[in-house]
DNA sequence: CTAGGATCTAGAGTTCGCTCTAGGTCAAGT
DNA sequence: ACTTGACCTAGAGCGAACTCTAGATCCTAG
């Protein structure tokens, strides 16, 4: 990496990640940036392109479900530094099948919601939308 | 359906359905089912089987990320009766490519969390687990 | 008939993950 | 120099989805 790099503001972060500047300064009073976010003598943020890719990463387990507790100790292990690499790890291969888990019960409830769209269809379609099909309708009806 | 179906107590459908009894009281009270509970001449709620089901296809709805917001809407139309049924579905078609979007999003996450970890264990196995793959370790030891 | 576990209502409290506010300071364009 | 919009800190507030509490009633087994 260049030794001066690219330097951001809050506000260009926050166009680069799609969090609230708000968002951002709170990821970081929560600590879950594992360095001090440099500032200017004016006390200003000042972000690089490293914490940009560490925030967007940060995104991608938040929006995989991964609660705060658990970034949070992702960038402690990063702060402390060289030699924690198989905890990192270890704390990704969970979330990842986590996430994996997340997909495969997904995949079960969506065909549930299919097969009742489908019944909804069929039975619009053949004009009987009423009846046995609809547990409550039925209860009116009996 | 039979007229003297099986009848259930609000425990019982907790254990049916993994929601507690204040959430399945709450659901009632929120208006997320359709009808009104009947209950004993003591007041106590009386589930019968067309609810239970009702209940279980609520909970696939909000384990797919449905807000309850969405699920009473739904109700609404159940409880308004017969006649809506193709509200009811374009209801659900929402809520269908909602979860299909949701399944992308995450398997789109997950290869950068997998690749995430991959990283992790090519280095880990190859002992040079640190530096330029580590944007923040990266920043230290520069 | 009585004990005690289950249930009732209505409303307060909790957790999560931000979002917003107040009361300033900073910095870039003119 | 001045204006104006971005930024600062610390803490309060918020919406979602429950969860818990209090104080009372129900109901089933012994």
């Amino acid at each position: 990496m260049d030794e001066q790099s690219i330097r951001y503001t809050i506000g260009e972060v926050s166009h680069l990640t799609g969090l609230s500047v708000h968002a951002l300064r709170w990821f970081e009073r929560e600590g879950l940036i594992p360095i001090e976010v440099p500032r200017t003598s004016g006390g200003q943020r000042i972000f690089d392109a490293d914490i940009v890719y560490w925030i967007t990463l940060c995104t991608t387990l938040r929006e995989t479900g991964m609660p705060i507790s658990g970034i949070k100790a992702f960038a402690e292990l990063v702060a402390a530094g060289p030699g924690n690499e198989s905890d990192r790890l270890a704390l990704l291969e969970a979330h990842e099948q986590a996430v994996r888990d997340r997909i495969a019960h997904l995949e079960n409830s969506l065909s549930i919601i299919v097969t009742k769209s489908e019944t909804y269809r069929a039975h619009i379609a053949a004009g009987t939308a009423r009846g046995v099909w609809d547990p409550i309708a039925l209860r009116a009806e009996q």
